[in-house]
This record gives structure tokens, C-alpha cells and sequence, in this order.
DNA sequence: CTGTTAGCGCGTTCAA
DNA sequence: TTGAACGCGCTAACAG
């Protein structure tokens, strides 16, 4: 029982099989056909030495790790975990593995990420970005191999980019609002400098036809709290719903509303953006724009992957996914209109 | 700017240098002095060739990835995420890279998550056990490579173990609801066949004084709520209280209770374990037994990489990691003790 | 249908 | 303080 250290490598499956190593080579890739005799001797061979290929050598080799890398600002967020199992499932469909990387929105952890996947030489990358970017990098890396954007796009970049429609949600969350009968509305902004967020902006904005107040935060929790005390609803400015530009700050001005003493839906209506797991638990269920977070990983990945089969070192295809809105319990007619219509 | 598309490798350095590819490895490594001259010379050259050394043949060279694999049931549980986060530190604090798998409670999908892992040759591997595991693989792999099972024990294996301690999670749960004056409950328990159920469930009955009315269910929301239709609160085994063996199950049987109409807590007192993040946002919060998936993860890949350090192929410590009781507002004493202290 | 040879890029002897 | 040479394991020419 005493095994040799020495991993078993192709050489030591020749030799047992009695063949040459191109042959062992061939049978496992199928590149060149082999008689069933030697075909079953080296099978043989392999089982019972437990050989596996090195996949080194065959980088080496190959000059591909057959890997593509994905780059989150937090695993940890349902929905980016959700867009990794997209790229997963891509991925590996084309036989390909995933090495995925946290920043945790924090650019020093992001460039060490970025450049050990350099390094490693993936073949594709998925960005999506947190924090601001790192450009440079990203620039120099898109010359090797094909990026995709997911998410969130940066200009500026040449690259594939697969967003969800960030507009059509901004507009979705307006009109709903708009029917409701609600003729002013706090909007609880992002980061400006995110293209998502001012995509949403601009959507709700199209179609919301009282007046937005729009007070500008950072896509967490704390900036959601932060505006409602800022700006509560019986202030200068009164309004009757919030518009959250994602689900994280809308529960944190839930939150707000709350110690506030006002009641959701009744008294103020709230929308959020994402349709993150909480979105559905919490109290009271919001109303959101769902994100195909699934989709936007698959997608992206697909695409790469299409790049790498056609040989493109860069690609810069466009993929706008489609959103929808999940109508829950935490918007409601204002007052007086509900008044009138009983 | 028709850049040679050839990678650039040590020996172009070299050249460009004015030295030998030997002298470049070991500027690099710091493995032996050079002296100031050509190290200068040499960074000045990795620099403008933009050199950026190959993992591929480093690896083949040094027989190691410098990698570690995790493999968890679901990526998209916050559990096993921070899980995840906790790993990926650890190793990316010693230099090591992690690469993921998710095996989405597929056994053919985490064998193969095994087997890419076992061909790329990770130099370690942090295993979360699911569905039933692979065994005969992780004792083939256990034998190379040292693997730590994460979260969840498996019998008739020699590895490394970190696990919450379950079994005081379960006597928190049972106190607590004892506590409060609950003499009869329903525990609804997930597969027997995982080891930190059953520690739960021992746990439990070790503290808990009155009776327990076991129902066996599968770790999953739908679980919970089936429980709860075939043992509903006023039926041939009355009980004024739940204990959930898991968060997701919990949150089944308060959506099964509310559809019986019953109240929580003021009617039926609810508790969970895990403390997953919708625990804190439903309605009720959920009281339940908080889980350091961070630190698990964390001291998980700590341990491997020592083991990896002292040139062992196969670890055998065993981590226990306490865990906490959160109290939130889904228990509360029963009726009937209720009406007496008021 | 099968074998021989060469080299992917690196680190590491051994020798100077 | 520095170089030359070998080989990690594999596959793609190039024979036969």
C-alpha cells in the first residue's frame, strides 16, 4: 500500500498500456481515431492507475486555462451570487471552470484579484463593477482577452456589456406610482457616478408625472434611513411615496419610515429596485423591479465564450435584458385619493 | 502599435535585460541575492515588456497551484457565502487563489466540481457537504490533498473538521423555549442522514424539559410548511411552539401557520437556526442560533494551509466553533402562562 | 492506425 | 554574484 509520491503522469500510463504517450494522448482526446484494442488496453491503464491529466501541462501547453474569471463586489449579495451561478452554469456547459473573485467594494482587494487572474491567465473575464473601477488594468486586460461588463457599464471601455434595462425599471416604478394617484414622490438616488443609477433616474423621470424630489445617497441601507430623516414626509416638501433606486436603501428607509411613525403602504408608499431575497420577506413586502441577475451571468458568460470560439481577443456585443415589476404590499393609493375612491 | 501577439516570457526579459533567464527567476523569488545593478536593469524590463510570469508553468514546474477549492451546496445562501468569504481571505492572505464550485445539490455536478478540482490540482479543498456526498472521490482525493469538512461532518472520512457547535445550539433553542414556559413543541427536523441535525436535535432534547412532537422534513422552506399542515398547533398533538432545525424551515412553517390563521408569537412561538439574513427582516424576526459561517470558512482554510505548510498530505484537527442564541420577536411565553403573569 | 521528437515557460540543480 | 542545462507533463507536427 506504500504508493509512490511521483504523481502518475502519461508516460506511466504508456508504459503500462504498452503504447506511446501520443497514443494515451489521443484516446482521451479523441483528436485521432484508435483500434478498440489499444483503445481498451489504455483504458485499462488509466483506471487502474487513477491517472489524471495535469491540467497544468496542459495550459502550459495549450496556452489556455480553459477558465473564465468573474469579479463581484459581494459575494455575499444575493444577486450577484445568483449572476456567478449563471456564469457557473455557462461555464461549465463549455467545459470551462470559474475562478471567481470578492472584492468586498474595496479597490485594492479588486486590483489583486484582477491582476492574480491575469496571471493565471483566464480566458474571459466578467466584471462587474462596485467601487470605482479599475480602469487602467481593465483597459490593458481587455486587449488580451474579452471582457464582459455585467450589470453596470463603464464607459470608455471597449468591451461586451449586458446590463438589464435600468430605464425600462426606472419607468416601470414611475408609471406604477403615477396610476396610484401619488403626485410627489422622494427619489433616494445611487452614486451618479454609476450608469445604473442614472439610467433608473432618468426611466422614472419619463414617466412619473408629478413632482420627483431627488436627494442623492449610496445604494446602502444607511443612505435609505439617512434621506427619510433628512427629508421626511411632512417636511418643506411633502410627498406621499419614495422611490428607492435599489431594494438595500428602501429598506433602510422602511426602516426610516418607521421610527418616524409612518405606516407603509397607508401613509407612504415605498418601491425598490433589484428584487433582492429580502424584497419578498420583509415587512411589508416590497414592490420592485426584478433584475434577471441569473441571466445577465449566463448571458455574459455566453458571450465570452462565443468570442474565445471565434477567436476575438476583445468583443463588443450589447445584450439589454428585460426587467419586470413585482407589484407587492408596500405601495397603496395616498390618502386622499383613497379616501375619494371608497 | 501591431504589438507581437507571442506572450511575453522570461527569456524575452532576459534579453531585453541583458541577463540570463536564471538571473530574472531570482530577482524575482528573492531566493538568492542580486546585486543592485541588475535588479534595477531587470524590474526596469519587466516593466516595458509588461511581463507578467505564467502560472501555468509555474505550477507545472513546482508541482503546487498555490489554490485552494471550496465546494458548497448553494452559493446563493448567505450561509455558505460568507462561508466562501471567510476562505478566500484566509487563502488570499497566504498568496493562494480560491476557486469555487457549486454543486446546487447535484451530485453529478459536484462530482464533477470534484473531479475538475482534483485534475487542476488544488492544493487543498474546504468541503461542504450537501445532498450525499461523494464519498469514495473525497477519499481518494483525502489521500493527495488535505481537505477540511466544513459545516457538516462526515463519518469514515480522515480530514480536517470545522463545524458549528450544533448540538449547544440545540440545547439554546430547547432552554430558551423552556424558559419561556412552553411545555410541548414541534421540532421539525431536516434528513437524519446530515450529522448537524441530528446534533441539533440531541441539543435540543438535552434542554428542553417538556415534549417534543418530531416531524422529519428536508431543510428546505417547503418542508417547513408541509410540517406544519400535517401537525397544525390545535391538532391530536397540541404544542404552543416550533423549533425549526434550520432558518428556511422556519420561515415555512410561519408562512404555514399564518395560513392556518394562527399568530406569531402570540399564539404559536417560532424558532429557527442558522440566522440567515431574511431571519432579521421578516415578519416576525426570527428568533434563532446565529452561525460563524465567516469564521468556519475562515478557520477552515487556516487549518489546510498549515497543513499545507508542514508538507501533510492529510489533516485530522477538529475545530468546534460556538455559536450564539438571537433573540428576536417570533417567541414569546405561551397563552395560557401569559394570562396567569398578567 | 501508431510512434518519435520537440518545445510550451519556468525554477533549480550544478558549475563558475 | 551569475549562467547553462535539464525536465515538470503534455500535445502537435512529422514520420512511418
Amino acid at each position: 500500500m506504500t504508493q509512490s509520491q511521483r504523481r502518475v503522469s502519461i508516460i506511466d500510463v504508456a508504459t503500462a498500456a504498452g503504447v506511446s504517450p501520443t497514443t494515451v494522448s489521443h484516446v482521451l482526446s479523441g483528436n485521432r481515431p484508435v483500434s478498440e484494442q489499444t483503445d481498451r488496453r489504455v483504458r485499462a491503464a488509466i483506471a487502474t492507475l487513477g491517472y489524471v491529466p495535469s491540467h497544468a501541462a496542459q495550459s502550459l501547453r495549450s496556452g489556455s486555462m480553459r477558465t473564465v474569471g468573474v469579479l463581484v463586489p459581494d459575494i455575499t449579495n444575493y444577486f450577484f451570487a445568483q449572476l456567478i451561478t449563471g456564469v457557473e452554469d455557462a461555464a461549465s456547459e463549455a467545459g470551462f471552470s470559474t475562478i471567481v473573485g470578492n472584492s468586498r467594494f474595496d479597490t485594492a482587494r479588486e486590483l489583486r484579484h484582477l491582476n492574480t487572474m491575469a496571471q493565471r491567465g483566464v480566458d474571459a473575464l466578467v466584471y462587474v463593477a462596485g467601487a470605482p473601477p479599475s480602469r487602467r488594468i481593465l483597459q490593458e486586460l481587455s486587449r488580451r482577452i474579452p471582457i464582459a461588463l455585467a450589470d453596470e457599464e463603464i464607459e470608455s471601455l471597449v468591451t461586451s456589456v449586458v446590463v438589464a434595462d435600468h430605464r425600462k425599471g426606472g419607468s416601470l416604478l414611475g408609471s406604477h406610482l403615477a396610476a396610484l394617484g401619488h403626485t410627489a414622490a422622494l427619489v433616494i438616488s445611487g452614486p451618479p457616478s454609476l450608469a445604473s443609477c442614472r439610467e433608473r433616474l432618468d426611466g422614472f423621470k419619463d414617466t412619473f408625472t408629478g413632482t420627483a424630489i431627488v436627494v442623492e445617497a449610496d445604494y446602502l441601507e444607511g443612505g435609505g434611513s439617512a434621506a427619510i430623516e433628512s427629508h421626511p414626509p411632512d417636511g418643506n416638501q411633502p410627498y406621499t411615496a419614495v422611490c428607492a433606486l435599489n431594494d438595500l436603501m428602501a429598506m433602510g428607509a422602511l426602516a426610516g419610515l418607521r421610527d418616524l411613525g409612518y405606516s407603509v403602504p397607508e401613509e407612504v408608499s415605498v418601491v425598490g429596485f433589484d428584487d433582492i431575497a429580502a424584497a419578498a420577506v420583509i415587512d411589508p413586502p416590497l414592490t420592485t423591479v426584478h433584475q434577471p441577475a441569473y441571466e445577465v451571468g449566463k448571458t455574459a458568460a455566453t458571450q465570452l465564450l462565443n468570442d474565445i470560439k471565434r477567436g476575438q481577443r476583445r468583443g463588443s456585443s450589447r445584450h439589454v435584458l428585460d426587467v419586470t415589476l413585482v407589484v407587492r404590499h408596500s405601495t397603496a393609493p395616498p390618502r386622499s385619493r383613497r379616501g375619494r375612491s371608497l
